[in-house]
DNA sequence: TGACAATATGAGTATATGCGCATATACAGA
DNA sequence: TCTGTATATGCGCATATACTCATATTGTCA
């Protein structure tokens, strides 16, 4: 039978949820998105130079992000103005990023680098 | 012309990277092992009964989770044992919970709950 | 060496999803 | 109302990947 699990363990519901999360920011184009984002809120036409990517791509990718909670957006006029609303995910990447520096230098180190 | 990045911003090829290791933890089933691996160490079959996941799957998820540096393998005899590599992804999940909870908290206040 | 147990992997299928193209929708100004 | 601009979206294609089944591989013990 399956080990009992831990008291303060995720449910299974939970896991999905946080799955699905991480999946949002498991894709290049969106991250590149939230970086354009950081210092300042920004247009859906000034995001498609920003990243390079298309204007259907980039507004796709935005509708994800926004469903997500990560962005919230804003009608002005003719344009739509996008702003990150949950700034915990700069400090979640800075923790993958770290979690990859330790592990890449590491690598070097074992190769004599 | 595109908006110039700031100097603390992520290159593309870093954002890559951090987008891989969010797409790896982005499938419940890999969630499920790293849980069921939190307080202990478990092999393959302990790790398909606490999943119920079919033995094939698990090896696979696995090994994704082992090439991405968050789990770690170890041989004896016939088993093998697989561990927590990279204690950091607790962090990671926990602080997606704490985002996720702030976004429900802040939906069911607006419904009146 | 033969039988068995634990794990990994090749092949095939189903599903998800990123992308581009075209077009629809929403809004502003003349 | 007509035109032009900004954004969103339907559709189809290509690809990635999770899953299952069957089998290979690796190691143990008699």
């Amino acid at each position: 039978m399956p080990r009992k699990i831990e008291p303060s363990a995720l449910s299974d519901q939970a896991l999905e949820l946080i799955a699905t999360r991480f999946r949002v920011l498991g894709e290049a184009s969106r991250l590149k998105l939230i970086r354009a984002l950081e210092s300042e809120e920004r247009n859906v036409s000034q995001l498609v130079e920003d990243t390079g990517l298309t204007q259907a791509n980039v507004s796709r990718h935005l509708q994800t992000l926004t469903e997500a909670g990560i962005l919230g957006r804003r009608k002005e006029g003719l344009n739509v103005i996008y702003f990150i609303a949950d700034h915990g995910i700069f400090d979640l990447c800075k923790h993958v990023c770290g979690s990859l520096q330790e592990r890449f230098a590491a690598n070097a180190k074992a190769f004599g680098g």
